[in-house]
DNA sequence: CTTTCAAATGAATGATTGTTCATATGTTCA
DNA sequence: TGAACATATGAACAATCATTCATTTGAAAG
């Protein structure tokens, strides 16, 4: 109730103390916090959540990805990068072209959970 | 498996007509994919996150947000409006100040998917 | 009313980001 | 080897965004 805080906010905290030490103790490390955003960040595009969306169905080569979504293969291509960096799509070769696939489920399970939201 | 697509990208497209076919009936609507991916932007940034993180804790204050996240009370107000247009958080005025709480209980959820994934 | 404190807001700025364009890498087939 | 195709990549550009600064709105108390 009486920690002096910053210069341009309030005089003094209004919460109470243990509040503020159950916070201090739950909030993430900084490590931890910059890989859920960064996470987050990625399903924060419709380019690849729609990349995701045509995963969903099935694996599909860079190619195709650009025509179904009426997008340049350059910009798709792009757009796996990001997405296998983060974990999402794994590839694989055979001959000429690369197929992308879902790396694991839990990218539908985000997705449908925000749309649950979005749906109010 | 013979559908000519757009300037730059393979001369057809490889995938199966049943999948392109079930690949455009599943995808979102426009609207839908814009309010889906605007939600997870929100997510995407590391000061929204902590914001909601101390409001799993308790409702609180502008300026205590402020002092506990070490930040302006602007650049925290600023935020918060974006989190409020999102509905992920609602507030409460009592005086001279204004209480930020959570909307709802959904936040967690999707928050907490998503330290799932980032966990492996 | 005037002062004081909390919160909101608008403009400005530096940083980040998605797409495009041009080009490079990698693979197959003649 | 050389041509053809699929994909990847780097630089450049426009657009978006988070923060800061200065100012304003709103509410309570003197």
């Amino acid at each position: 109730m009486e920690d002096r805080c910053g210069l341009d906010c309030c005089d003094f905290i209004h919460a109470h103390e243990d509040v503020v030490e159950r916070v201090r103790r739950e909030l993430p490390e900084e490590d931890t916090l910059y890989d859920l955003t960064e996470l987050f960040r990625i399903f924060g595009d419709s380019t690849r959540v729609r990349i995701l969306y045509v995963l969903f169905e099935a694996e599909m080569c860079v190619c195709d990805l650009a025509a179904l979504l009426g997008m340049t293969q350059s910009a798709i291509s792009h757009q796996l990068r990001a997405l296998k960096n983060a974990r999402l799509v794994k590839s694989r070769r055979e001959g000429k072209t690369v197929f992308y696939a879902l790396a694991d489920d839990h990218v539908k399970t985000i997705i449908d959970q925000g749309l649950e939201h979005v749906a109010e």
